[in-house]
RNA sequence: CGAGCAGACCGUCUUGUCGUUCCAAACUUUGUUGGAAAGGAAAGUCCGGACACCACAGAGCAGCAUAGCGGAUAACAUCCGUCGUUCCGACCAAAGGUCGGAAUAGGACCAGUGGCACAGAAACCAGGUACAGUUCGGCUGUAGUGAAAAGGCUAAACUCUAUGCGGUGCAAUGCCAAAUAUACCCACGCUAUAAGACUUGCUCGGUCAAGUGGGAGGGUAGGCAGCUACAGAUGCUUGGUAACAAGUAUCGCAGAUAAAUGACAAGACACGACAGAAUCCGGCUUAUAGGUUUGCUCGAUUU
């Protein structure tokens, strides 16, 4: 029991095929609470992980590459921590979308995960 | 001690918890332990190389770059030294010279073309007025403006001279898997001319076959190498005014691939700026809170 709880969240869990991320966008449906926006569609692709995740940062919001690395790794931290909140029965991928366009806390990303992964257990 | 200028250097730290990438171990199965993990600019992509591919990469023109001299270097538009020129300051002083500091795209205007502010009648195919002279000519001299009146200045003006430069960039390129979409297979066409494609912007030269009809076929976009051990870093010695070179000792210092190097908590103080590797080096340029330090100048204080 212990063992499943445990907070990795490797490479081999990251959307990488540039296909599924375009399946992604064509037909994937979306949760928003400001500042995150996540997309996600069950697909069955052939990893054995049970879900694929990404982070995205608009670049035309954020030109400098140091702000860009700097949220994504907030969305990725903030979603490690909570992963086993997300109750899933299908394989799924999705990536979050960061919308807002001010640098924001741990906190605030934290919060509206939360609140996504909530609403996504409701409609599930 | 304070201020200014110039140069060099550093550019948050400590602990804990939870993670990410790579490497190495033992063990064993995707976990454990240990180690390593962005910058002085990683940036702009402005120069110079290394490396890779393109085989006519050849000739001419065009184009681009550089510009006293000598040196350093793999190379440079970089760096070092030195001479000249200009400016500033001090001293001596008749012109000028000496010392210190700063700046400097600094070859050629006896090849050609262009430009020459203001002032001035006139400024680059010139030439007015007044006076004087005169061989009586729209000739000569003087005055006057100006840096310059026909002889000069100007090439960060065209240009000329000298030297250098083939093109494309690691999304290069090679291999494996899978596959065969400017590709493959079959038939016609049959190398003469023209046209075409490629080769550096153009010309010459060179290379290639083009073209028409039919066939089957809807996939992959993943992995490995390149990829970090080297014009490598640090210390010492020697040579050199210096840039730098040689020798020697020690060290191993990111290698990701949609892209790791992080998040949070507590504490410390100077309260944290600009900012994130992407083939690799040498420079240049731009951004940068704060701090350390060296030299020079000025001021103050103490002995």
């Amino acid at each position: 029991m212990k063992n499943e709880l445990k907070y990795h969240l490797p490479r081999s869990k990251s959307l990488k095929s540039k296909i599924l991320i375009e399946q992604l966008f064509k037909q994937g449906k979306s949760l928003k609470k400001y500042p995150l926006r996540l997309v996600y569609l069950p697909v069955n692709f052939s990893h054995e992980e049970k879900f694929l995740v990404a982070f995205s940062v608009s670049k035309k919001k954020f030109k400098r590459a140091v702000d860009r690395n700097r949220i994504k790794r907030l969305m990725r931290e903030a979603f490690r921590l909570q992963q086993h909140d997300l109750l899933i029965d299908e394989k799924i991928i999705m990536m979050w979308i960061f919308t807002g366009s001010e640098l924001p806390d741990y906190q605030e990303v934290y919060n509206s995960v939360r609140l996504i992964i909530r609403e996504f257990n409701d409609t599930h």
